[in-house]
DNA sequence: GCCAACGTTGGC
DNA sequence: GCCAACGTTGGC
């Protein structure tokens, strides 16, 4: 079992829109950061992410999903009506991959990121030391400490 | 391979 | 809207 976070713009997908979502399942797309690549490649099934809302009113927290399976070939690159349209990604090997997530729980409220930058659990996280970064694993201690930090 | 220019993320 | 962080691009 791994555990990971991952950021969204609840104006584009919230974790509302994962829970109402058909099956409670929702692709994960749109990464085009290869670090956030990489990770998405190693999630597998029923592992549990933290699911944080960025550049909003609310940031912070917002619920938790878990992995659907495997990342697969996220088809977006080949959308030329995209705005993640990747022209010069080889169909015979994609260089962007998507996720499905399944909606687990949704926070009372939103645990802020003013209380998470206070969590001593966190000061050396990749979610409060790393700028720009939008899918990180999580260490059992810091989910841990996440999770029992919720209003669930 | 270096590095300046540029674009994006994301908090404030 | 501003701006710091930082990844990517492209000239050399």
């Amino acid at each position: 079992m791994n555990y990971w976070l991952i950021k969204s713009e609840p104006d584009e997908c919230s974790i509302s829109d994962v829970a109402n979502a058909p099956q409670q399942q929702l692709r994960w797309d749109g990464i085009r950061n290869y670090q956030a690549r990489n990770f998405l490649r190693e999630m597998k099934p029923a592992d549990q992410v933290m699911f944080y809302h960025s550049s909003c009113a609310n940031i912070g927290i917002a619920g938790l999903v878990e992995v659907a399976g495997s990342a697969y070939s996220d088809p977006l690159q080949f959308d030329p009506n995209s705005a993640y349209y990747d022209a010069r990604s080889p169909i015979e090997n994609p260089r962007w991959s998507a996720i499905d997530v399944r909606f687990v729980n949704q926070a009372k409220q939103v645990l802020s990121l003013k209380i998470l930058k206070k969590m001593p659990e966190l000061s050396e996280s990749a979610l409060l030391n790393r700028a720009r970064l939008s899918v990180m694993p999580l260490t059992s201690d810091e989910w841990q400490a996440i999770h029992s930090a919720v209003d669930w």
